[in-house]
RNA sequence: GGCCCGUUGGUCAAAAGGUUAAGACACCGCCCUUUCACGGCGGUAAUAUGGGUUCGAUUCCCGUACGGGUCACCA
């Protein structure tokens, strides 16, 4: 039979199927990540088929090793495909510079259908009037070569002449577009722009090979963001021209930085990979995601915490937002450290140990212990230099920080219970924060004041900081005896001005 | 500028005609405490705006404002 009809037959019918279709730029946007968890939930929900499909028609913007980054990220993820350039599967290639012929055939096939229509014009002038501002009315591209007699068209094509490929839009009536959270969108033909489906170099735009590809591919539902919805009624066209089945579209408002602007890398918001290496958890990068332009329905409402598995459980379209939602560093952070403290010792251990390493050199120190102290105060994993860097050397500090006003310690009672305390630790052979803390509170009780009067000191002599992993005798348990001696003794000396 | 879309506290958002308009982050306060943090408790704070429809509008309709998207042989 013929090539169409072969085609044809090779698509998977009667399940869900979507794809992830990024284009190879060599980084992973917060939004791209999200608009690829979306799409395979929705596979996973419905017990569906997740597809990677590579879309790179722009010869101008390959960039090297980028479709790695893309498996990498995925993988890291757990946004498994069933089918794929690394992995195959019945309906590929899956990479569209491969497909190339096929786009050719079908946008011949078009033109034959009457939906199509072969254009000679030189595309100089409309570059040049993209270059200028787009401000003013924007003329659409009308030409005499949607007239042409085919038999014309295609034998000036059949010579070598530069052509394009366009679809032949209607003049009259109007387009209906349905989306499945934006609902039914309406346009008037005439709005519509006799767009290029197949470029000069033979390759398809990405309208086209979209359309195309989804079919061949068998997609049901469709993902992606709204900078594609107003194109979008221009696809039913194509579809019905084809005499193909519209899929579910599903657009997805962009993720911003501020009311104003899309998150960029180019303005220096961060990609997946970047908040990595800062140091977040790809759990809670994705749990967080999720949550930026999707909510779950009913008493789950106020639910934050989803593991992937619980959300390919629940994941439901019709909890996607319409409205733009502004990515909220500050939030992240929040649900990053709850990730952190929901770690167990072990894997905690396991992800601060490299970074421990780099900024706490003394080998005397117990890393393990470090991290267990610092494990519930931080965050995101790059705050940990700044938190521990005290261990390995005393940092200059103010004596201002001995000063207390709820303890009501001052710089002279400071004094006081260091002094007082030193030769107390000196003594002490249980060196242990159980044992640090017996002596001490007696120490305290026997004075007559409060606890926080000898320990607060002590916290500050020992760490030089306003704030740290653990209290005083914690910490000094941690440094050691002879090292923890030497630091009070030079608070003392700091504190009497000598 | 044309066309399309959107608009609940600072942020993410629930509530699909009748609610004291959830919850979370952030912020503030209190408690606990070996400072901070952690933890516990509490608080401030919202339906952009004007008209309709309705017994009743966050919810439905229209206008206005503001914001976003798009108008390439880029995706």
């Amino acid at each position: 039979m013929d090539f169409f009809k072969e085609m044809e037959d090779r698509i998977p019918k009667g399940k869900v199927r979507t794809r992830f279709a990024p284009s190879p730029t060599g980084y992973m946007h917060v939004g791209n990540l999200r608009t690829a968890l979306y799409t395979w939930l929705i596979a996973r929900r419905n017990g569906g088929t997740f597809i990677l499909r590579i879309e790179d028609t722009d010869q101008g913007r390959l960039v090297e090793g980028a479709v790695d980054v893309i498996y990498k990220t995925m993988a890291e993820c757990g946004l498994d495909h069933d089918e794929g350039p690394d992995v195959g599967g019945p309906v590929g290639p899956y990479v569209q510079s491969q497909r190339r012929e096929l786009f050719g055939k079908y946008a011949r096939l078009l033109v034959e259908k009457g939906g199509a229509y072969y254009c000679f014009c030189q595309k100089d002038e409309e570059e040049a009037e993209h270059d200028e501002e787009i401000g003013k009315q924007v003329k659409k591209h009308v030409c005499a070569c949607r007239d042409l007699p085919l038999s014309e068209a295609l034998a000036r094509a059949e010579a070598g002449e530069p052509c394009v490929i366009r679809q032949r839009i209607p003049h009259e009536g109007t387009t209906t577009f349905h989306d499945a959270s934006f609902g039914d969108i309406t346009v008037e033909n005439k709005e519509l722009e006799d767009q290029v489906l197949l470029k000069s170099d033979g390759l398809p735009t990405y309208n086209f090979a979209n359309v195309v590809d989804d079919h061949l591919m068998g997609i049901t539902h469709v993902v992606r963001g709204s900078e594609y919805l107003s194109s979008a009624p221009k696809y039913n066209l194509l579809y019905q021209s084809f005499g193909w089945e519209v899929p579910t579209y599903v657009h997805c408002s962009p993720v911003m930085r501020d009311a104003q602007h899309k998150m960029s890398k180019r303005h220096g918001d961060p990609s997946y990979e970047d908040l990595i290496r800062e140091g977040y958890l790809t759990e809670a990068v994705l749990n967080y995601v999720a949550l930026l332009g999707w909510s779950p329905k009913g008493e789950m409402a106020d639910r934050e915490f989803f593991t992937l598995q619980e959300l390919a459980e629940v994941f439901d379209i019709s909890g996607i937002s319409k409205s733009p939602a502004i990515f909220d560093i500050a939030k992240l952070r929040w649900m990053n450290a709850e990730y952190m403290k929901k770690l167990s010792p072990e894997a905690f251990y396991a992800k601060a140990e490299p970074v421990l390493r780099t900024c706490i050199h003394d080998p005397s120190i117990d890393l393990r212990k470090v991290a267990a102290l610092v494990q519930s105060r931080c965050e995101i994993l790059s705050d940990l230099p700044a938190r521990v860097d005290f261990i390995d050397r005393l940092p200059e500090y103010d004596p201002a920080l001995y000063v207390h006003k709820k303890s009501k310690t001052t710089l002279e009672n400071s004094l006081d219970s260091l002094q007082a305390a030193l030769p107390v630790l000196q003594k002490l052979d249980n060196w242990t924060n159980e044992g640090l803390y017996e002596v001490l509170v007696a120490l305290a009780g026997e004075k007559g004041v409060k606890n926080s009067v000898i320990l607060w000191p002590l916290r500050v002599a020992v760490s030089g900081k306003e704030s740290t992993p653990g209290g005083a005798t914690e910490l000094c348990a941690l440094l050691g005896k002879q090292e923890s001696l030497a630091r009070i003794e030079a608070g003392i000396a700091l504190l009497s001005g000598k």
